[in-house]
DNA sequence: AAAAGAATGAAATTTAATTACATAATTATC
DNA sequence: GATAATTATGTAATTAAATTTCATTCTTTT
C-alpha cells in the first residue's frame, strides 16, 4: 500500500475502510485535490473540521512521509485532465461527456490494479499454468467473454485448454478433476453461484484450483491460488464493468509469465504462430489519416 | 508569465538568460525534477551550491509563491510512475516488471484514444445501431473476443444479435445483408482478408456497414461508418494486444450511447436486467480490513 | 459493564522556509 | 579606468508550518 502513483485512486479505495475523521479528510482532499495541493495543513484541517495531527497521520497512513510529501503526490497524479474519482452515467450526458467518463473509469481501475498488483499470486498462478497438463478457464456473464480470452490466448501453447458457460458441464468437468488440471475461475464478485460450486468440487478433487476474483469472497475461499485484485465496484454502472478489462490485462500478466517461463522455445513458438497469421492480412497500404 | 503546467519547459527556455547561482540551481532540477520534488530548499541549495535564498528567489521568479509551490509544479509537470512509451517485455523481465509494463501499455493506449476520441464517428454508430433491426458482430482472432463481448452487451437490448468467426458464415450472413442490419466489423489492423472481403460484401447489399479499426485500412474504405483509434501498434508484443482492451471500451461507449438513446425505457430495462441477475449471487460477507 | 485498544486533539517542539539586511559582484556612466 | 548605481548573493533573524508528544475521548472486545 506506498506506490506513490495515484494517491487519489488510493484514496477512494480505501475510502470505506477508513475512520471518521480520516473519511472527513479524504472527501475535502477528493472534492478538490487542485485545491488541497495548495491549500496549508491547517487550512485543509479546517476545511474538514479536524485537528492537524489526523492530517498529518492521514497522510503517513497513506505512505507519505508526511503533509509536504502528500501534497506532492497529490500533485503528481493530478495528471492530464483524468477524472480520478468513479463517475456514474447518466441520463444527462452526452457523447461529448460519456465516452471520456468510460474511459476515465478504467484507466482509474487500471493504475489502481497497478498499485496493488498481487505479484505473489500472479508468480504462483503462472507456475502452476505452466507446469498444467490441462486448463480449464470458467466464468460466466461479463467473465464468460474474459475465460474466453484466456482460453485463446493459452491455446497457443501446446496445453489443453477448454471454455465453458453450461454449468452442467461446469459442474461434471470440475468433479473430473485430475492431478495436473488447472481450474481457473473468474468471477468479480466471487459469489456467483454456479462459480463458487464448481470451484468447491474442483478443490475436492486433486486439481489445483485458482480464482481471479474478489479476496474476501466464497471463490476465494475455495481456492488454491487467489488473484485479488482491488477493483472499484461500480455497482451503479450496470452497462460498464471495468472489472473485466483489469481481468482481462491481467490475462495477459499471466500469458506472458508463462511465456518467459518456457525461455526461448516458447517465445520462438509463439513468433512461428504469429508469422502464420501473416497471409491472411491484406498488404499494408500508405496510411492517411482520416479525420 | 507564469505557465504553472510546464515549469520544466520554462526552465529549460529561460536557461540562457539566468544567472549565476540562478543556473546552477536550475541544472539541479533540470537533471533530476524527480529528486527535486522530494529535497528541502537546504538540500537543494547545497546540491546547487548556493544559498537557500537563492534558491527561494528562483522560484519565485518562475512565478511560484515560494518553495513548497515550487515543488508543486514541478511535481505536475513530471506524470505519475507510469512509463510513457510503449515498452517490449523480453526475456529478463520478472514477476516485477513485466505486469507493470503490460499495464503501462494499456494504461497509454487508453490515454491515447481519449486524447483523440471520434466522437462523431460514435454518435453515428449509436443512431444507426439503436435503429438497427438486427446487429452482426464480426471479428476473428483476437478480435472475436470483442465481438462476442458486443454481443452479450446489445443482446441485453431487445434487438437481434449475432457473432461469427466461420468465415463460411461470415460470408453468407454479410451477402444476406438488408436494410435496417448493422453489420459491424472490427479489426484492429483493418487487413483480415476474411473481415475485409465480408465488409465489401455486405456495403453492396443496403445494410450499413461500421468497422472499428485502423482508418487508413481497406476495411475502412468498404466501410459506411469508421470508428478510427489512434492505438499504438505494438506488434512486437504479440501476447497482449492493447488495441483489443481499447475496443472493448468504445463496445462499452456504444452500448451506454444506445441506453441513453433508449431513454428512461432503456436505462429501466437495464436495471431489470440487472435486479434478474442477484439470485445467482451468495449473500456479501463482511470485508475484511486492511490496514 | 469493564478493560483494552484505537482514534483524536491541545500544546509543545522541531523543522523548514522566508524576510531583512549586509556584502559582494556586475554594469553603467563619467 | 575609476566610481556610482544596480543587481545578485549570502548570513543571520524571523516567521510560518509541520510534526511529535501526551492526555483525553471514543470504539471495540471480552
Amino acid at each position: 500500500m506506498s506506490n506513490e502513483s495515484n494517491v487519489l485512486a488510493q484514496i477512494q479505495s480505501a475510502l470505506p475502510r477508513l475512520s471518521k475523521s480520516d473519511r472527513k479528510i479524504a472527501e475535502v482532499v477528493l472534492t478538490d485535490p487542485e485545491a488541497a495541493t495548495r491549500a496549508s495543513i491547517a487550512h485543509l484541517a479546517q476545511q474538514a473540521g479536524v485537528s492537524e495531527p489526523s492530517v498529518n497521520r492521514f497522510c503517513k497512513r497513506l505512505g507519505a512521509t508526511g503533509y509536504p510529501d502528500f501534497k506532492i503526490w497529490l500533485a503528481r497524479s493530478l495528471v492530464s485532465g483524468l477524472q480520478y474519482m468513479s463517475q456514474v452515467v447518466d441520463a444527462e450526458d452526452t457523447v461529448d461527456t460519456y465516452p471520456t467518463k468510460l474511459l476515465d473509469n478504467t484507466i482509474n481501475a487500471l493504475m489502481l490494479a497497478r498499485e496493488n498488483l498481487p505479484a505473489p499470486a500472479i508468480e504462483s498462478a503462472v507456475g502452476h499454468l505452466h507446469a498444467a497438463r490441462r486448463i480449464y478457464f470458467f466464468g460466466v456473464g461479463t467473465s464468460a467473454a474474459v475465460a474466453r480470452d484466456a482460453e485463446h490466448k493459452f491455446f497457443r501453447f501446446q496445453t489443453s485448454v477448454a471454455t465453458h458457460t453450461d454449468p452442467l458441464m461446469l459442474r461434471m468437468l470440475s468433479a473430473g478433476g485430475q492431478e495436473d488440471d488447472v481450474f481457473f475461475f473468474i468471477s468479480h464478485t466471487g459469489r456467483t453461484q454456479v462459480i463458487v460450486e464448481a470451484a468447491e468440487l474442483a478443490a475436492t478433487t486433486g486439481a489445483t484450483v485458482i480464482a481471479m476474483t474478489d479476496p474476501a469472497s466464497p471463490l476465494a475461499d475455495a481456492s488454491h491460488c487467489v488473484i485479488g485484485l482491488d477493483i472499484p465496484e461500480n455497482t451503479e454502472d450496470y452497462l460498464a464493468m471495468t472489472s473485466r478489462i483489469v481481468h482481462l490485462v491481467v490475462i495477459d500478466m499471466l500469458v506472458t509469465g508463462v511465456t518467459l517461463k518456457r525461455g526461448a522455445e516458447g517465445i520462438e513458438h509463439l513468433a512461428r504462430m504469429k508469422e502464420s497469421l501473416l497471409p491472411t492480412r491484406l498488404p499494408k497500404q500508405k496510411k492517411r489519416r482520416k479525420t
